[in-house]
DNA sequence: GCAATGGATTGATATAAGTCAAACATAAAT
DNA sequence: ATTTATGTTTGACTTATATCAATCCATTGC
């Protein structure tokens, strides 16, 4: 769908990426300037692996999945993002290519920005170069986690701790509407869409949660920790 | 044990850090008159998982293991380092930590730089400050790809792709001393010490490999890289 | 030369997790 | 109201991989 720029100017913008928030007056104009929004209904896709990466991606609104796309078919969903978190992967200064996916989850709103003018900022804003290098490390950072979470693991483990990255920094709160499929919690934990069922049941029977196929309700939030540590 | 400084000056150093050759004459040698060197036997550990970042480490000789402490003191071997390659990690712009720990396999000769130093040459230097980015964005690259790699492909895949690796990018031959014990090939492909050895022992059946303990020779290389993407 | 050690190997067994097939909901579309 | 599509659940079965225990082998130190 074809539309103009909803969000009037970035200076007026509070969903926009933190680090952009130290920028002088005229570099901000010069990103407002060369910005361009869209939107995209739930399921589409807003980037997609290998093709080229030119933009710096910001969703405005809305929810998205940002996922690999494996061997045979199979994906690796990584994580949900919202507002305020800058899209595009480490491949732009690899390889200029987007390494993940990523998919709209309900309507989603998102301001494209080339990365002609980010590297130009970079270049000359040196706070803006840290607080890009900050973005990638924390990134990074999670990447090791998530090595470490999804290959030491076992399933109990690395289902409870989805559960809770939902709760504590998604929907932040411990009743959420489940707006994955089993077969995409399957994808972002590493197991099979059944393996997901048979252990939400486990989880259910010893009153841990309360899962009704579309939402989710904490009832036991240390016990649920407690299986995430354990592994 | 104590050692001065074994090269002379960073300007004839041939195994610095590539982002490091663009540096003004001045800022070089500050970076000269603020590092340390340091040796290390085998098996001694360079930087340890969870102390403070203060430092950013390059080896100038020798060679060493990147490894994670995961859960219940199992390990996750990240890959083998050797001079030229910054160690630190992202935890450095995260918490000021580091978030893998690092051990000399052979004897090592180790150059440390406070990271004061190295962020002041960012703040002013931007060719420098992209130089970083790179090389952020490179290590997290090789993430994406890793948790793929160790998540999606069986054991045969993970222990092709693995020699391969220590073939095209360690020892950059098809015939190489194994520096790694079994244990710690099986905490590099995420599989148990018996396994490494089991497949091994098949991989040597099919006539792909030799495999001497303490040396590899890969016999038929096409075959190891279908296996390897094969998963 | 001989114990002591650390690693490599092997076989038997246990377990975790995936696959397959069918049945069951639920919601949207006609 | 009935069909269609999409997602969920369940049970039976298979497979990949870990674990355990024993043995073997090579190196090092005395």
């Amino acid at each position: 769908m074809y539309s103009e720029n909803i969000i009037s100017s970035c200076e007026v913008c509070d969903r926009c990426w933190a680090n952009f928030k130290g920028l002088s007056v005229e570099e901000l104009e010069l990103v407002n300037k060369n910005r361009f929004e869209a939107s995209f209904n739930p399921s589409e896709i807003i980037i997609k692996q290998g093709s080229p990466s030119s933009n710096a991606i910001f969703l405005t609104s809305g929810l998205a999945k940002v996922y690999m796309e494996g061997y045979s078919g199979r994906n690796l969903l990584i994580n949900l993002a919202e507002h305020s978190t800058l899209l595009a992967g480490p491949g732009v200064h690899v390889n200029s290519r987007y390494c993940y996916s990523v998919a709209a989850i309900t309507h989603v709103q998102a301001c494209f920005i080339s990365f002609d003018i980010i590297r130009k900022i970079i270049a000359e804003n040196p706070a803006f170069a840290l607080g890009f290098i900050e973005d990638l490390s924390e990134k990074a950072f999670r990447m090791y986690q998530k090595i470490l979470n999804l290959t030491q693991k076992k399933m109990h483990g690395r289902l409870a701790e989805a559960l809770l990255y939902f709760a504590d920094e998604v929907f932040h709160s411990d009743d959420y509407e489940m707006l994955l499929t089993r077969q995409e919690i399957g994808e972002m934990t590493n197991m099979a869409k059944e393996s997901v069922v048979r252990i939400m049941g486990e989880l259910e029977n010893e009153k841990i949660i309360r899962a009704m196929p579309r939402s989710v309700k904490i009832l036991n939030k240390e016990k649920l920790r407690v299986i995430s540590e354990k592994g």
